[in-house]
DNA sequence: TTCTGAAAATTGGTATTACCAGAAGGGCGC
DNA sequence: GCGCCCTTCTGGTAATACCAATTTTCAGAA
């Protein structure tokens, strides 16, 4: 069979198919592979080739090559990957709403006048960003990374970056995310405008309020977005039911 | 010459062997590897054993492998592995006052009696290490990590465990929170129960000050550590430069 | 002299084969 | 039934050969 795909050099190709299987779960935790030489017979591979592919699963963690014995299963790929894989949209935005108030806050007794500049900038293009139906979030993004910069913590900026990066693994997040931002298209400008003129005040618990206020919004945003999907998805159900009916009943 | 620490397969020791070169500055980034049949020659092993190892290193992504070319250093292992490596002691505690501090208000909202019953437990068990100087820090970080548990959050949960893993890798943090913690040892527990006290009630913004308090005091801690022990290395400097001198009119 | 392009050298990619060492299982003797 | 030894299976390493992609070299042409 050989699932692969070309290009590539083997070993690569057959790591991504032994990726696949593990994916698949053929082969559960704690259970072993198959041996090398059978490995190579069935993907008609030398056996060379299968053990840099078992290698570069190794290093990965993914199995532990045990010396006369074989490469047991560690771990399946995708999950315990990286911490926080399986955080819903919800727990997302809500830990957003907490830590990036409190990093506003700080950032308001930190930021420089070329903080402040930059920021200004950024939400001239989130507004722009806003009006073009096709544009991305890029500019939102750096908005909210500008100001955890601000705060002159290494740590506090880490934690609010990866927060963000989190939504692209999460399964829903960015779905949802981006139906809730068009659900709210004019108060997401003003809700920016007011965190920046809070950070321009230096006034720590105006920041503070004013990061959370559209943080909150997001979240009600993504609430009314989810519960939108929710009862679409038991519309459909119901349809389905009803064709079903109407077929058994014709 | 092969600096290789036996013990282990032959792959693995020179993978190590390269990592170390390339950490020792040998290979900058950019530049290429000696072909495999050199590096064979040199280690005295074979071509594939140094494929091996090779390919260990480019799934880790510390060299890109071109064809017909060579093995080119794409980055230094050590750095810009994982996130948020060189995070001051300080920088850490004050992401956590800010962070744990919101953790424990919202946990107030959603903490179980068992949560509480728990948490009651490792207050104990902290007094309990606090008595023993030898003590470790388990109970410590149980707590608070039962308090971001018990919001609900994963996301919260993940990022307070984060933090406090970090304090592993940072090269100061924990030798500083060691003297730190020895510089207050009753006052802790009263903290401690302070915050437990707060969740109990379920007062949001008690549990939050309560929090924010201890952290403080520990921020504090740190700061009264980090400044006797600059004092102690400038001490210690200027004895240096009292004996060189006194070597030097001998 | 400079540019072009093909040949040669170099390099990684894969296959084949062989043998060694550690582990596991089964059969034999006690 | 218990324990020891031997067979067998498994991964670890070596040696070699050949292929394919790349890079270099250099001769010939402009």
């Amino acid at each position: 069979m050989a699932n692969v795909k070309a290009n590539d050099r083997l070993y690569q190709d057959l790591a991504r198919a032994l990726l696949d299987e593990l994916a698949q779960g053929r082969y559960p935790v704690g259970t072993r592979l198959p041996a090398e030489r059978d490995l190579a017979l069935r993907f008609e591979v030398s056996r060379p080739t299968v053990r840099e592919a078992i290698i570069a699963l190794e290093v990965q963690g993914l199995v532990e090559v045990r010396i006369g014995s074989g490469a047991y299963v560690r771990r399946l790929p995708g999950e315990e990957d990286r911490p926080g894989f399986n955080v819903t949209a919800f727990e997302l935005t809500e830990a957003r709403l907490l830590f990036e108030g409190e990093a506003a806050a700080l950032a308001a007794t930190q930021v420089t006048d070329a903080d402040v500049a930059e920021i200004e900038v950024l939400v001239q293009r989130i507004a722009e960003e806003n009006l073009d139906p096709n544009g991305t979030e890029r500019a939102d993004r750096e908005f909210h990374l500008a100001i955890a910069r601000a705060t002159r913590n290494h740590a506090v900026f880490n934690v609010i970056e990866q927060l963000w990066d989190l939504r692209a693994t999460s399964p829903e997040a960015a779905l949802l995310h981006e139906k809730a931002r068009h659900a709210q298209v004019k108060p997401v400008v003003e809700e920016h405008a007011a965190v920046l003129e809070a950070l321009r005040a230096r006034d720590p618990n105006a920041a503070r309020a004013a990061m959370r206020s559209h943080l909150s919004a997001v979240l009600e945003g993504l609430l009314f977005a989810t519960e939108e999907r929710a009862l679409a998805e038991a519309r459909k159900a119901t349809q389905a039911k009803r064709e079903r009916y109407a077929k058994a009943t014709a």
